[in-house]
Formats: C-alpha cells, structure tokens, sequence
DNA sequence: ACTTACCGTAAGTAATAACTAACCAAATAA
DNA sequence: TTATTTGGTTAGTTATTACTTACGGTAAGT
C-alpha cells in the first residue's frame, strides 16, 4: 500500500501508520519529529504520510527547512461521516433483529 | 494478517474484508452465500470472517451444516467507541488550533 | 452406510506492502 | 559560496498478507 489513493480505512489499517496519524492529531510535527517517535526510518514517515495525504487525512505546508505536518480536519470530518453512516446501518439492523425477537412475546 | 489477533481499524483495512463485514451488517449470512458475493474463493472468505471474529467484529452460529455469521453488535460499538474518542481528540485539538489564531484578533 | 452440502484448516504460492540505503533538491546559516 | 539541515523520491530487499488448492470433518438427506 505505497502508491495509489486510497479510502479512509485501509489508510489507518497499518498500526504505524495510525499511529503517526494519532500523534498528528495530538499536535502537528515535522517529518524528523515523527520519526523519532517511531521504530522506523524517516523515509517510511515520508512514505505514510503521502499515504495519508492521498487519503485526505493530513495536510502539510513548508516551514522553512521544514515540513510540518497536521491532522486535516475536512478529512476527518469525512471518514467519521463515513463510518457514522456505516454505525447507523449496524445498529438499525441490530434494532430491527431484536424486534424480530421481541415480536412474538408481544402476541 | 491472518493469524493474530489485533484492533479493529486494522481488520477493516483490507478491501475486501470491508466489503464482507459491510454485508454482514445488511443482515446475517453463511460462509457460502458471501462467497458469492466476491470474487474471491470461499476459503479466503472463511479467513477473513476468522480475522473478524479475532477482532470481536463478527460473530458466528451453527445452523444444520451452514455456519451463519452476523457481525456483532458488542464489538461494533467498541470500535465505534475507540474512533469516536479519535474523533473528539481531533476536534478537541481543531478547536484549539483555530483559538489560538482567533485570540490576535481578539486584542 | 453412502452421499451430499457446507465449512474450517494446512500448505504453498503469488501479490503487495513496508522498510532501508542512497541520492537529490530546497531553504537556511556561516 | 559553501556547508548544514530537512525532507521527498527511487531502487531494491524483506516481510507480510491475501489467495488457491487440497484435504478432512461434521451434519443432514437418501
């Protein structure tokens, strides 16, 4: 999952890479910042936070010598819209399978 | 990831994973009749639901020689739960952010 | 008992994703 | 200008994941 766009989920389906995307959203970070917070070489931080970009879910912009970059909360916005709609369907048919339950006792 | 056990973003972060809990949402189904639904063997259906179920996203019943998963309402809301915290942090921080640009003006 | 339907598991393969090392570019500092 | 800092990109490797095929096991039907 390097290279091509992507939905919001399977963006934050790589445990490093949600957890570069949680620390942005506790505050943003440059590049070098995120990659001492994590096992990993800063060319993979570059490499999860184009995946997160190209899923909307960060921004970026240039800081001198540095790259700074912050939780987009447009995208955001849209993967909880997504996933809330995704909850509502669950529990309607949740509700809807107990009611086939409950029905019968109600005779 | 097909032997162990992890959090729920990361079960949702195959495609096609996705697309089965989603169908599981629209109402319960054995491992056969999903398999009709992808374009993937019944097998690799079958390890996708076991990774969902290691999640506690789906859960199962004998029903004669079928096996009929639903996805579960438990762990459905667990997970919810985990993100709507992402959520709250994020809009927490958003607000925040926004404050300290607004608070110059203020003066 | 035999057959059929349905499904989980194991083994092996193919695809893909994550990673490092090396290089290059841009911005600042000396 | 030169050196330094910072970070994106490429190439190639490694590790992981998704997949199919083959097999075995259980439940219901004949």
């Amino acid at each position: 999952m390097d290279a091509y766009l992507q939905s919001g989920c399977e963006a934050l389906g790589d445990g490093t890479r949600f957890a570069i995307f949680r620390a942005l959203i506790e505050r943003p970070q440059s590049v070098g910042e995120l990659a001492g917070h994590f096992p990993v070489s800063r060319p993979a931080v570059s490499q999860h936070l184009r995946i997160l970009k190209q899923a909307g879910l960060v921004r970026d912009r240039k800081e001198g010598t540095r790259r700074i970059y912050a939780a987009d909360a447009e995208g955001v916005a849209r993967l909880r819209l997504e996933l809330d709609l995704l909850w509502g369907d669950a529990l309607a048919a949740f509700k809807a399978a107990a009611e086939r339950w409950e029905e019968p006792h109600v005779i």
